[in-house]
RNA sequence: GCCGGGAUGGUGGAACUGGUAGACACAAGGGACUUAAAAUCCCUCGGUAGCAAUACUGUACGGGUUCGACUCCCGUUCCCGGUACCA
């Protein structure tokens, strides 16, 4: 036996010997039951920071547990390889970005291997892999031909200085973050795929997620966000078109004063024609980044267009206003304005002078309407023939008069837009699409895909590349031979990670996209692990793709479920200095430091000791010498084995395989409720400090003593593999302490028939009193009138209630006598 | 702005479903061992008063419910995440 902990040594040994037992590698034809663990891949950038380490000990440490448990595990990674930072690496190293990415790949690689990380190797992805944006090509041509991928406008972040689209990322206080230059939003023709038809499935399907955090189910639920109300149309005063609008508040119709458009409306563009001034507020409002928050917080503007429209009940012309936080895109880029009942609505209309109209008034008491609107519900008033109605009521009957009227009707209005897919980059899977003068836009026939994407382009900062690469650009038409171009843009990267967890089933199947007997065996995903910055988009794209899939025909709702991951957890970040760590602000922490200096191990430790999985974790370089010390610790337990002789104390073995046992309850429990593998690991560290003090004398001593670091060693073994290993192999263990069964609890070594309570008077502690486990109120009042520190409270009072809770405490409510 | 989350000692955190606030660590201080250092071990460690026993006080802030509140309710402040082209 070596007498020091020695890291590097341990953890390269471990590794070849798992590796070349094959033990990670998910069986696809087995007997055990399945269980698919999902780490969030990463995007590959060259270094593994602190939240990937995060991340990846997470799951593994769950994937170990599971395999311990006699589950067949699998447990994949790959790289989520296209995007932005690929090309602005590429642009200032003057290197195609396919050979810096391929590069990362390689590096974090050896880094995630040096972590011990229980991959099955066999299954790695990259996403810029032709052999993967292949399927994905192939899906999106039939989803084109069943209408639910299709080309619309949309406004994107313009830069003209460097003639090209920016990223809102690339948007810094409005302007462009290379060239400084004021943002302008261009109007460009895109692909769409139409979740909105999906809206419905994916909110009800939310009941099913029992597995996810309420937040994020609650967040999806917001996002997608449905409402039902009513549309209304107007009719326009000098013209035969009409304004539609979307209202949650039919029964605020006949206080509408005024109409307002985005400025992007054609109305607004026709009425701008003969008004340089309104001309110039349209300019104004097009330099606004597309970002909702910018959106949002900015100042409130607008002007009359000078057109008006007709109130459909009462007639009455009512102005229309182009208001620059009204969007296009958004519903029908128009709204009706009631200032009365609408807290944007009152301040814009004050704002500007326009008439203000209270037609709901409090159920009970007055609302003072010149301070402030009246958003609530309540009872019409104003409002000729609704006038007395309820708000409720009120709803119904005017959302029936328009549709008896022929001017609207009810309707359900999802917040949830389609999913906007066409990206003015280069690094991206190619759209498979074709142009085609006479045949308009053909997709890419099944014989000629994938469609690859050049590998050898030098992005420059402006326009894709692929716009000046003609060898990409031409191609025939597929339909009618005639010269064509091919599409330039790429795919969203959420097209890519929202279907990899099902790829990973059968990752290497080369004649379609999946293998519906592999997602019987293991979709969907047992437990997902991540970032929670991703509970929305990636989430939701993710769930919706998985759908899409189903419905291609890919594999039925009973092979992979009709949602993709039945249990989530979202971890939070890893904070430096009390923010996120990065490269800028000089605050990151490289794990390879902390590895190299105190082994994978102890990184893995500190990261999951420091902080309940789900919050924030602040790095202390401090704190990873602690969990290094207490390895060492537990290594040095093996001295006390073998040696010690003399008479057993029954009552210190009786103790001490308590202590064993309920850490087993434990550590178990955060397996099996929650992950808190901080408080799990906690644990341990008491056992191992009851196992430190602990002297193991005679037969029975020494047995318990062997027993607790076994199980200690055992349970070490989801967080610290490679050190659990040379534990196990030094105690002689049949097993790899990675591969032994997990330990079950020793019910009898729990009980005990003496306990603690705790006696309370007026709900402050005043003592405590060793009674029988199961001792009645009556028997522990009279413990606790006997006790000296108790009764000093109870002099010259007169006992009015008394409150028994087993097994922890009596409270003793008192007055004086 | 909107949506979601958070706030507990010098620090990270613990406290099961409303039942002993501060488990387990880190840092700091004191001590042992050592020629010395490292390593290791022991002690102290929310605040105030006290030699101590102990008492009072304390979970962002202001109210409330309860025998009892870190936990539930109402209001406020600050911080973090998302906000549809960062992934």
């Amino acid at each position: 036996m070596s007498d020091r902990y020695e890291a590097q040594g341990i953890e390269a040994k471990w590794q070849k010997k798992w590796q070349a037992s094959g033990i990670d590698a998910a069986v696809d034809d087995d007997e055990r039951a399945s269980y698919y663990c999902l780490v969030m891949f990463p995007y590959p950038s060259g270094n593994l920071h602190m939240g990937h380490v995060r991340n990846y000990c997470l799951g593994d440490a769950v994937a170990r547990y599971k395999r311990m448990n006699g589950f067949n595990v699998l447990h994949p990674i790959g790289w989520d390889a296209f995007g932005l930072p690929a090309e602005n690496a590429a642009i200032k190293h003057q290197r195609p970005p396919a050979e810096w990415t391929y590069a990362n790949i390689d590096q974090m690689r050896v880094q995630l291997k040096r972590l011990g990380l229980s991959y099955d190797w066999s299954r790695e992805i990259a996403t810029c892999d032709p052999a993967y944006y292949r399927w994905e090509q192939w899906l999106f041509t039939r989803l084109m031909e069943k209408g639910l991928a299709y080309q619309a406008r949309a406004e994107v972040n313009w830069c003209d200085p460097c003639h090209t689209v920016l990223a809102n990322e690339q948007v810094v206080d409005g302007n462009c973050w290379r060239c400084d230059t004021a943002v302008q939003r261009k109007n460009l023709k895109q692909w769409f795929i139409r979740i909105t038809a999906y809206a419905e499935e994916l909110l009800t399907d939310l009941d099913k997620l029992s597995g996810w955090p309420d937040k994020v189910v609650g967040m999806q639920r917001n996002w997608i966000g449905k409402s039902s109300g009513a549309e209304v149309s107007f009719a326009m005063v000098d013209s035969d078109e009409t304004l539609e609008v979307f209202t949650t508040r039919p029964d605020t119709l006949m206080g509408v004063t005024y109409m307002a458009v985005a400025a992007g409306h054609p109305l607004a563009k026709k009425a701008a024609e003969n008004s340089p001034e309104l001309a110039l507020f349209l300019e104004e409002c097009s330099k606004i980044s597309t970002k909702e928050a910018d959106v949002e917080t900015m100042e409130k503007k607008g002007m009359a267009t000078g057109c008006y429209a007709l109130h459909p009940i009462t007639g009455d012309a009512v102005p229309v206003w182009v208001a620059n936080f009204v969007l296009m895109g958004y519903g029908t880029g128009a709204v009706m304005s009631v200032p009365a009942h609408d807290a944007r609505d009152f301040d814009f209309a004050h704002k500007y002078g326009l008439s203000i109209k209270q037609v709901i008034r409090p159920l009970e008491g007055e609302w003072p309407i010149e301070d402030a609107a009246f958003t609530e519900p309540g009872q019409l008033i104003n409002s000729a023939q609704f006038d007395a109605l309820t708000s409720a009521q009120a709803k119904q009957m005017i959302t029936t008069w328009l549709a008896d009227n022929g001017k609207g009707g009810e309707r359900v209005q999802y917040r949830l837009r389609d999913w906007l897919v066409s990206r003015q980059r280069y690094w991206g899977a190619p759209i498979p699409v074709i142009h085609c003068q006479q045949c308009g836009a053909v997709p890419v026939p099944d014989a000629q895909l994938p469609v690859l994407l050049p590998t050898d382009l030098q992005p420059t900062g402006g326009a894709s590349p692929l716009n000046e690469c003609d060898a990409f650009r031409y191609v025939d038409c597929p339909r009618c031979g005639e010269r064509a171009e091919r599409e330039l843009d790429t795919f969203d990267t959420f097209m890519e990670s929202s279907w990899y967890m099902d790829r990973y089933t059968s990752s290497n199947h080369d004649s379609g996209m999946l293998d519906s007997d592999a997602m019987r065996r293991w979709a969907p995903v047992d437990q997902y692990i991540g970032g929670v910055e991703h509970a929305v988009l990636h989430l939701l794209y993710a769930r919706f793709y998985h759908k899409l899939m189903r419905d291609a025909g890919l594999f039925s709702s009973a092979e992979g479920g009709d949602e993709p991951f039945k249990n989530l957890l979202t971890q939070g970040m890893v904070l430096k200095d009390g923010t996120k760590m990065s490269k800028s602000k000089g605050n990151t922490v490289d794990p390879k430091a902390i590895i190299e200096r105190f082994g994978a191990d102890t990184a893995r430790l500190f990261t999951l000791f420091a902080a309940p999985p789900e919050k924030e974790l602040e790095w202390n370089d401090a704190g990873v010498e602690g969990g290094h010390r207490f390895l060492k610790r537990v290594w040095r337990l093996l001295e006390k084995l073998d040696v010690a002789d003399g008479e057993a104390d029954d009552a210190a073995v009786k103790q001490l395989r308590r202590s064993i046992h309920i850490t087993v309850q434990r550590v178990t429990h955060a397996f099996e409720h929650g992950f808190a593998f901080n408080v799990a690991i906690a644990a341990l560290m008491e056992l191992t400090n009851n196992l430190q003090d602990y002297q193991p004398k005679g037969a029975s001593g020494q047995a318990a003593y062997r027993e607790g670091v076994e199980l200690l060693a055992t349970m070490l073994a989801p967080f610290v593999p490679h050190f659990a290993c040379e534990l196990g192999e030094l105690l002689g263990m049949q097993q790899m302490a990675v591969m032994a069964d997990w330990p079950q609890v020793d019910a009898a070594a729990l009980e005990q028939h003496e306990i603690t309570l705790v006696v309370q008077v007026q709900g402050k502690k005043r003592g405590e009193i060793k009674v029988a486990k199961d001792i009645d109120q009556q028997g522990a009042m009279a413990a606790a009138e006997a006790n000296a520190a108790v009764q000093k409270w109870l002099v010259d009072m007169q006992i009015v209630k008394v409150i028994l809770v087993p097994g922890r405490l009596l409270n003793i409510v008192v007055k004086p006598a």
